[in-house]
DNA sequence: ATTTTTTTTAGAATTATTATAAAGTATTTG
DNA sequence: CAAATACTTTATAATAATTCTAAAAAAAAT
C-alpha cells in the first residue's frame, strides 16, 4: 500500500470510500485504516473492535459489524465462511482458497493458482454458479 | 445368533448404534429412522426437530442436537458448513462436495469424481491436511 | 446556517447452540 | 430378577454471534 509524501493521511481512503458511495466518516475511516494498511489479513468483528479499542477509536461493535457487511457489500472485503461459529472477513479480495486450522481457527490464503481445479459440473438448471470456494482443512501433526 | 431379515423393523439401526458404541434409546431410532431411511439428505437440528414432531415422536431440541453431534462423532453423519448461520449435516458420509444455493440454503450433493482437483499445496509446516471441502455457490439465473 | 439524509450508538432482541442438573432409562452385577 | 451403576433425556438457563431499534449525532445538500 503506498502512500504519497506530503498528501493528507486519510486522502486515499476518503476517496476509496466515496468511490464505493460510503461517506467517509470517522469510524469508517479507522476501520479502513486498520483493515486495509499492512498486508491482507482475516479478521472477525470482534477482532476488529478490539483492535479499535486498543488504538482508542471509539467504535461501538454494531458499527463495526455494519461496516464489515457494507465493505462487503461493496467489494473491499470478502466474507469467508468456515466453522459454523463466526465470521471472517478477508482484506484479499482476489479470487483465491484457504486454509483452516481447525485446533486455532486461523485461515491462511491459497493463491489462486495453487488449487487447480478441473472443469467444473454442470450448476443445476436455473442457476448459474457465482463462486467456489476449496477449504483445506488442517490440523496440528 | 441368526437374524431374520424384516423381522423386527428396528434391529438394523439397533445394531448399528451399538457398533458405534450408543445406546440404542428411543429417540436415538426415532432420530436414526428419519435420517437413514430413504435417500441421502442434509438436514439442520431444526428441520430434524420439526419432522419428529410431524412424526408425533417426542425428543426435545436439546436432544436433537446431542444425537447429531454424537452421530457426527462415530462417523454415521458428517457436519457440512455452508454458511456461517445453521450447520448441516449430510447423512453421506463418503467423500464428496456441494453445491450451495444461496437463495434457499439448500445443499445439494456433487460427487466426489465429478470435481477434478490438481495436486494440493503443501500443508503449512507442523501441520497436515485432513480434508478438502469444495462449495459451489450457486444462484438463481 | 438550516434542512435533509445518512450514520452511529447503546441496548434490546434474535438465533443457533451448548451447559446444567434433575429425572428417566438402559445395562451390568449380584 | 432386582439392585446398583452408567448413560440419556429433558426443561430450562446460559452463551455467543449477530441484527434490530429508535434516538442522538454527523455529514451533505440546500
Amino acid at each position: 500500500m503506498e502512500r504519497v509524501i506530503g498528501k493528507r493521511p486519510y486522502s486515499d481512503l476518503i476517496d476509496r470510500l466515496r468511490a464505493a458511495g460510503l461517506r467517509p466518516t470517522r469510524q469508517r475511516l479507522g476501520l479502513a485504516k486498520i483493515l486495509f494498511e499492512g498486508p491482507a489479513r482475516h479478521v472477525t468483528a470482534e477482532m476488529l473492535h478490539g483492535e479499535t479499542v486498543d488504538e482508542g477509536i471509539h467504535v461501538s461493535l454494531a458499527t463495526v459489524y455494519n461496516t464489515l457487511n457494507q465493505f462487503t457489500e461493496v467489494g473491499l472485503l470478502r466474507e469467508i465462511v468456515v466453522d459454523g461459529e463466526r465470521s471472517y472477513f478477508d482484506t484479499n479480495t482476489s479470487d483465491h482458497h484457504h486454509f483452516y486450522h481447525a485446533g486455532s481457527s486461523a485461515l491462511e490464503d491459497i493463491d489462486h493458482d495453487d488449487v487447480v481445479l478441473g472443469p467444473l459440473p454442470a450448476a443445476p438448471n436455473g442457476t448459474r454458479i457465482t463462486r467456489v470456494d476449496v477449504v483445506i482443512r488442517i490440523e496440528d501433526s
